[in-house]
DNA sequence: CGCGACGTTGATTTGCCTCAACGATTGTGG
DNA sequence: CCACAATCGTTGAGGCAAATCAACGTCGCG
């Protein structure tokens, strides 16, 4: 499978294994397609799979009680996606994860990443580092709306992420930004003026 | 031991060893001291330890461009704290992390941890663990952050930790709430008076 | 006792939101 | 392939939650 080439160069980049854990690890792997607007996770259905991307973009998000939307997280590919609350403790999810094109992942449900980490210390090793890193990130997020105003985000996202700021809808990079639409045309356009 | 049982219990919750591994997962804590207004975690300096608490309480914090400083997280009895990212990739601090009390910690350095993460699959397991509940819980705030008012943060965190909201100061709360203190004051006030 | 840290209260300001109206795109069914 | 609707982004007016600024009382502690 010539689909799964990114995986393997993913999770040889953090652990080295021989041929035969390689292919013990990707065969866990189901290949999907995935077309825009299509939900892999929804709320009170639990997050069976944890997803590596191949090719194209999902949105996480969640809705507040009065409807809005609140993106937790964007991923392209070579990134993981799923609800890893719901995945980690099987509970129902909060969250959904919607494409935002057409899209194909590489899908590994719970009981077969559990076997995978019961089976060998390596795998158990990779997830380990999975979490960590992710832990780290999402922390450094937390940080940045803690610290900074609405402008100094939009400003710090533009310059790190200039690809994903440039193909995801507006709406849902304000919603990750934590600020309106209407408010980050404001910035945009106030900074182009200058 | 006996200051050591209740990192036992801890641990034996969330995988099951026997008396040699418990010993061989004991041994690479050593207990440490910290007076009030002591920092464990300082910037610029690498995170050496990953510390168990035992008796006390702590509070990180980052200090802001302006000096505002931004509490990230508190930990008493039964938590772990240290500096992660720091930690985890061995780079120096962003953080304070300071001991509001006088408090007993189980520390376990770097080295010690990697090699206890290498030669048990099961110790693996139990920081992989770790990660990823301390990812759920971050992703938790973070989520709470972008959907709830200063009110409402106030509110759910005093409903939801009575004990840590009574014995922090006014100050780490609100800053750990993403508020100033005079609002935090306001907000106190004027739900006694109704 | 006197200083500094802490919390409160009031007045004022502001960053960002809400509401509303409007083009520009995109999608869709006939 | 066009017409119409729906979605998306922009712009402006007004409002509010929360910050800032400032002054003051209290407490703990050297």
């Amino acid at each position: 499978m010539e689909h799964h080439q990114a995986l393997i160069d993913h999770i040889s980049k953090r652990v080295s294994l021989n041929e035969d854990e390689i292919q013990e690890f990707v065969s866990c792997f189901k290949i999907t397609k995935v077309k825009k607007r299509q939900f892999i996770i929804q709320p009170d259905f639990v997050a069976k799979y944890r997803n590596y991307v191949i090719q194209g973009a999902f949105r996480a998000y969640v809705v507040a009680d009065e409807g809005e939307e609140h993106t937790i997280q964007f991923v392209v590919e070579d990134w993981w996606i799923s609800d890893y609350s719901s995945f980690i403790y099987q509970q129902p999810a909060s969250m959904f994860v919607i494409a935002l094109e057409d899209s194909i992942v590489l899908q590994i449900d719970y009981e077969s990443e559990q076997k995978l980490k019961a089976s060998n210390h390596k795998f158990e090793t990779f997830f380990r580092i999975m979490a960590e890193r992710s832990f780290a990130g999402i922390q450094k997020r937390l940080i940045s709306n803690l610290t900074k105003t609405a402008e100094e985000r939009f400003t710090e996202f533009e310059q790190n992420y200039p690809k994903i700021a440039n193909r995801v809808p507006q709406y849902a990079l304000a919603s990750f930004l934590g600020m309106t639409t209407q408010y980050m045309s404001k910035l945009r356009n106030t900074r182009v003026h200058k």
